[in-house]
DNA sequence: TTAAGTGCAAAATCTTTGCAAATGT
DNA sequence: ACATTTGCAAAGATTTTGCACTTAA
């Protein structure tokens, strides 16, 4: 958990306004260790319009505050980046594993990313990886 | 690009009917290495119903004669699987190249990846790699 | 005070569903 | 002939846009 003076900050640093709304949506994925859809932000965050809500994840988005990752459905699930990312550079090349049963999107930051070799010809920008497959919530409740 | 003939077996063996819209799509799919998108083959396929051909498609995918991937927007792009898919077992575990520039989507079939091993708890299902930057056809353009 | 942000209504997209007519086997 | 598949119309869902009101700085 983050404190409501880190977002204050975060805010700040790229200019744009400390609102109730803007604080909740970065509370509420600061709360998670998984990636949270759209959907299912605007179902927990209470008084926010559907609107204001998008428009929030896609200025942080701009801004490199938040990434936008996409799930088995397409449908994007969104998660604080890590502190030195901005708008210019952003650091999401760590594993997303998304669990078949509960729907979430890990972020797994802490595992190294094997290097990647592509055919000669091909500009590498970004990398990015995602395993499918069962969370550990979720294999405790199948055994 | 792959016969006619391979596509009428593709179907037969799926028990799904020879009608000219599923052909027309498996030839299109077939014609290029890169995969496409939904508005892609809408705007290419002439004279055949939106709603036919996300029939199409969804229907092509369960029976795991294509397989979608989601690209730098979060649409869905099709490509024609490896012979060797089908319902219960898809083989797409290759990298996936989007190109920021044309947009297309190429599947590297041909590079190994690496294995990644998973913090203790996940069960492994699927990988899946994706990658960004610029195609060759992309980077002579520019220079 | 004033530029940025929010909420509401409405438009524009995108995707799905129901059903009658057409088509493949 | 009969089950599938298609096209059209219409419903649902998702996302974007315009604009007046509100709010942080």
């Amino acid at each position: 958990m983050i404190f409501n003076q880190h977002f204050e900050y975060l805010l700040k640093k790229h200019q744009l306004k400390r609102t109730e709304q803007r604080l909740r949506v970065l509370s509420l994925l600061s709360g998670k260790k998984v990636a949270t859809s759209q959907p299912d932000l605007e179902s927990v965050i209470g008084d926010v319009d559907r609107v204001t809500l998008y428009r929030i994840l896609s200025a942080f988005e701009e801004k490199g505050i938040i990434h936008k990752v996409f799930d088995l459905n397409g449908t994007a699930n969104y998660a604080l980046c890590s502190d030195n990312c901005d708008e210019h550079d952003h650091h999401d090349e760590h594993l997303h594993f998304n669990c078949t049963s509960c729907k979430n999107v890990y972020c797994l930051d802490e595992l190294d990313m094997p290097p990647i070799v592509l055919p000669a010809g091909f500009k590498l920008e970004k990398l990015s990886f995602s395993a499918t497959g069962l969370c550990p919530k979720c294999i405790n409740k199948e055994s």
